[in-house]
RNA sequence: GGGGCGGUAGUUCAGUUGGUUUAGAAUUCCGGCCUGUCAAGCCGGGGGUCGCGGGUUCAAGUCCCGUCCGUCCCGCCA
């Protein structure tokens, strides 16, 4: 079929008969002469067409974008001036004796230079959506980082081990997938959200380092960073403690961001605990590439007279804090409104500032809505400890901890990148000293912030019962440019501790037997201390690709209604299929609901 | 479940306070010209359920209501 790929032809081809195939990326048709691009995975070389050959030539006339072409012909250098350094072959030509169509298109559904398609289409034709050079490129890479992933795995005497994607419902954690058993009756698999059992069975039963790339699946709402189904790199290893494991993440990390991105990762990654990330970005995932920081002020607004402030201070649960930013005193009211609003969309009910004309001044040099509310020690406060200085904003959150967190951490993010003020770079960081659980209202319990498997620092034993919320986990995130990457956990290898916080999550004895009976009898049969880490890959290449979603980074993604516009999945099945699992759709639910597969 | 933005030729978009022609442009497609282009160029032509359904109006791509789809976010994601 061919002798060479397109791109791999250089100058030192010149005067060899070669033959090639591929698709026809453009032509240009001077009457008297055609040019052709042909790309193969390779890349593009042109092709040179005259009309001496003149069947070669008429089928030229008759090609159109995306055709099949095979040519063959001999390698020439290109006449003096129409060097195109554009292009890797740019120094050279084929010209073509013989020009074949081998396949034909018809109506092509968009071009694939066209940069700008809408994704449902791009989704429906992920084939020529995939032909593009960014998507060819990014497939590429998050093989590479795959491939490099296993490189190094593999030299560390890890072992590469399956685990079942037909699995039973756990209670905690995510929805489930379910997979009706046709074998038993009324009965359920599911998919798993993690193989979080299995590995620390695997580690139980001797195999001391695993690991898996491994395809899991949660039923929840969809996200630009977040599938039904997504792939984490899963792994797991006996008698290690949390720098084993973190060290050996950066070691990996390290390896594969300067192989795959010629990127060069800090020798050391920092470490922040997870009271000091929430105090100083609002969250536990923070970007340090922006300089802003949150100030506390919650004990200096204690006795403040300002109603707001002073009843989010005193609350149990509350917050007072201010975000400085540098040379923010320019933002207009517009601005300060859309701001507003944004954080409005977190819970907070507004949004006071003060823009700093003068430090010296005193509220003099403060403008403001609220500063004729605030006393002069409170003032005094606000200058002291945000440092601001003349030309700076100060913006304000008094509420719950949670909501001036999560208002005041997502403008913080907002602001970085609407005034510029993300460093260029990559800064990775570990946050760590989890809390081993929240107090979830909802329900009225105890909830794992990991997974209930997470062992609580050593000396925390006794908390467990006592005062759960003040019990801190053996847990680590690693944390990139904002993007959570990874996570994980040392385990409780003891039965008894085990015990004590599934008794502390509320579960009843049986239902702890029923639903980890399994686990629990493993960690009676001589489980090592173990422990173990998972990271997104989808994430990750996303970040190395420079893209914004993963669905750039995975061949067949779903859309945000976790719909496959590709295969129209989900879809309706037949009433055969339906009683042979004696399985029937409530009326309401039945094409009410059956995703409609039109065209966008 | 909630909020923001979007849906107009195959594709990417424009379409003003509701009214100028038959809803435009670029590109793709079809035909013609053209021997050094590389987003080739030039001339001509075809191509529209303005997402869908109601409503207001003498008149709706434009205004109102509903709905579907896409996307970003909140909730959710141990």
């Amino acid at each position: 079929m061919r002798t060479h790929q397109c791109a791999c032809l250089c100058e030192a081809d010149i005067g060899q008969d070669v033959a090639l195939a591929g698709w026809m990326n453009s032509r240009r048709d001077h009457g008297g002469v055609i040019f052709i691009d042909l790309r193969d995975s390779s890349g593009i070389v042109q092709i040179v067409i005259n009309p001496d050959q003149s069947e070669s030539f008429s089928r030229a006339e008759q090609a159109r974008n995306e055709f099949v072409l095979r040519v063959t012909g001999q390698v020439r250098l290109r006449p003096d001036g129409t060097e195109n350094p554009g292009l890797s072959t740019g120094t050279i030509e084929v010209v073509a004796d013989q020009l074949t169509i081998l396949t034909r298109t018809e109506h092509l559904p968009f071009q694939i230079d066209d940069e700008d398609v809408n994704e449902t289409l791009r989704l429906k034709h992920r084939y020529l959506d995939l032909r593009r050079t960014r998507m060819q490129r990014n497939l590429r890479l998050r093989h590479s980082l795959v491939r490099t992933i296993r490189h190094f795995l593999e030299a560390r005497d890890f072992t590469e081990i399956e685990t079942p994607m037909l699995t039973r419902s756990t209670p905690e954690g995510a929805r489930d997938y379910l997979v009706p058993s046709r074998v038993h009756t009324g009965a359920f698999y599911a998919m798993p959200q993690s193989p979080q059992m299995f590995k620390q069975i695997l580690v139980i039963s001797g195999f001391e380092r695993y690991y898996q790339i491994a395809r899991c699946f949660r039923d929840e709402d969809l996200r630009a960073d977040r599938q039904p189904e997504f792939t984490q790199l899963d792994l797991e290893m006996a008698f290690v403690e949390e720098a084993d494991i973190m060290q050996l993440m950066e070691a990996l990390f390290k390896l594969a961001f300067s192989e795959l991105g010629d990127i060069k990762l800090p020798d050391t990654f920092p470490v922040l605990s997870y009271r000091e990330a929430m105090k100083r970005y609002g969250t536990d995932r923070p970007d340090l590439r922006i300089a802003l920081e949150l100030v506390d002020l919650t004990d200096a607004m204690k006795d403040e007279e300002f109603q707001v402030f002073r009843r989010a201070a005193n609350r149990k649960d509350g917050r007072v804090a201010a975000l400085r930013v540098p040379d923010g005193a320019a933002l207009t009211r517009q601005k300060i409104d859309a701001y507003t609003e944004f954080v409005g969309n977190y819970g907070a009910k507004g949004l006071a500032y003060i823009k700093v004309n003068s430090t010296a001044a005193g509220r003099e040099g403060l403008q403001s809505p609220i500063v004729k509310f605030l006393s002069d020690a409170a003032i005094d406060s606000i200058i002291q400890l945000s440092n601001c200085q003349p030309g700076d904003i100060v913006f304000f959150g008094a509420d719950a901890a949670s909501t001036v967190n999560a208002s005041l951490g997502a403008l913080r993010n907002q602001l970085g990148a609407d005034l510029g003020l993300v460093e260029e770079g990559w800064q990775p960081v570990w946050v760590v000293d989890f809390p081993l659980v929240e107090y979830d209202q909802e329900s009225n319990r105890w909830q794992a912030l990991h997974h209930p498997f997470t062992a609580p620092k050593e000396d925390a034993l006794d908390e467990i019962q006592s005062d759960p919320g003040s019990v801190l986990s053996r847990a680590y995130d690693l944390v990139l440019n904002g993007v959570e990457i990874g996570g994980g956990s040392i385990r409780n290898h003891r039965l008894d501790v085990q015990r004590q916080i599934f008794r502390m999550l509320g579960l009843s004895e049986d239902s702890i037997d029923e639903k980890f009976g399994f686990l629990l009898t493993a960690l009676s049969c001589g489980a090592p201390p173990h422990g173990g880490i998972a990271f997104g890959i989808d994430r990750i290449a996303a970040l190395l690709a420079g893209e914004s979603s993963i669905r750039d980074v995975i061949a067949f993604p779903k859309t945000q209604r976790a719909y496959c516009p590709l295969t129209d999945a989900p879809n309706a099945i037949a009433t055969e299929q339906l009683n042979e699992l004696e399985l029937r759709v409530k009326t309401t639910a039945s094409i009410m609901n059956a995703p409609v597969s039109e065209n966008p």
